[in-house]
DNA sequence: CCTTGTGAAGTGGTTCACAGCT
DNA sequence: AGCTGTGAACCACTTCACAAGG
């Protein structure tokens, strides 16, 4: 399956839109308006998904939610480690979203030794030395880095050699990434920066 | 001034970039290639924030890191409060970076009693009750979500009333803004489905 | 000679508008 | 009658390729 970068970007929200609406039937009209997008915009994004709408109607909700967690992998549990437990990493192991989502949590890392051993959110805290055979172990393919961000670096190579092809990072650091390894990185700063912009520049 | 949506993401990374390489002259080649960027880009970029490089030689980093800044509105030392001191909140709270790129952190507030009075990094968490008044006195015009997703819509619409015309938000839910006022979502669960989604249909 | 600035072409995504089903 | 599916127009952004200039 392949579909336009923008349209996965989509898919979530689309999912997430779809369980508050709670509704057995919707139309790219309502999904649109809930999802804060163009109808059209839905109907096309649904058309690569394979979907199938039935005109006068709209689109069948649990058939449509099942496309979509199957096309995000959702059913694939995919296995996640947690590296860096300060207290964003905390926050993510806390969070309740990855088993909802069917992603398997399959292990929290930190260089600290002080930290090792802690428990966090059913989970034992262990040092990165044993990172790069525990993803071999575990079957693990995503990892989330949250550490400072001259670990960063070092991290993404040795995730990519262990076999990681899904990096989500919030350290601020520009990273070079080796091919064939998804890098997506989330920073407050840079986030922050932007809003300043266009509060600076008085654009709504 | 008026820069293409495009062109403002990327405007923190090449400041960014340009504290990394710490250089007195940089090439849109060079810069480039720390961000990851075509160079024609870079230039185009650059010549939209109305800066001169110099033929056959390249950009005054000195220079270019101040008009950077200036865009960004970095020196108008935008007030920022956190709502929502939860593990998320806290780690906020506690990162360094706000101070570095001219946010004053202006207040902490949570709707838990629990929380009120607790100190993060030299602030005092205070009652969400008191977020509007102190909104006005403090001039706040930026705000970051870290609460649950059911009190993000609530926070939204009182925010915006106050004078927020800026907000980054953590919570996990689809929100309707009011004109004016520039939201944006960052989501891990929707990260995570997004990466997700490329190791289970093999894109690199 | 090297690197910028920029027309022009290329690419990807969005929206319109309506034909086609149910 | 109503809503999907989709060609075609539109728009935003990216990249090429080269003339212009230090």
């Amino acid at each position: 399956m392949t579909l336009p970068e923008a349209t996965v970007q989509r898919l979530p929200i689309y999912l997430q839109c779809l369980e508050e609406l709670s509704k057995d039937r919707v139309s790219s009209e309502e999904l649109g308006a809930k999802a804060g997008l163009n109808p059209a915009q839905v109907r096309r994004d649904l058309h690569y998904l394979g979907s199938k709408g039935t005109r006068g109607v709209g689109y069948d909700a649990t058939v449509l939610s099942q496309q979509l967690r199957e096309a995000l992998g959702l059913d694939q549990g995919w296995g996640v480690v947690i590296i860096g437990v300060g207290n964003l990493g905390t926050a993510l192991a806390n969070y309740g979203g990855f088993d909802e989502r069917g992603f398997r949590v399959a292990g929290a890392f930190d260089a600290d030794p002080d930290k090792v051993g802690r428990r966090v959110n059913g989970l034992t805290v262990e040092h990165v030395d044993g990172l790069a055979e525990a993803i071999v172990e575990r079957d693990v393919h995503m990892a989330i880095i949250t550490t400072p961000a001259g670990a960063a670096q070092g991290l993404v190579e040795m995730l990519a050699e262990a076999g990681v092809r899904s990096i989500l990072s919030f350290a601020p650091a520009v990273v070079r990434v080796p091919p064939g390894v998804r890098y997506r990185r989330v920073d407050l700063s840079t986030e922050l920066q932007v809003l300043s912009f266009y509060l600076s520049n008085g654009v709504g």
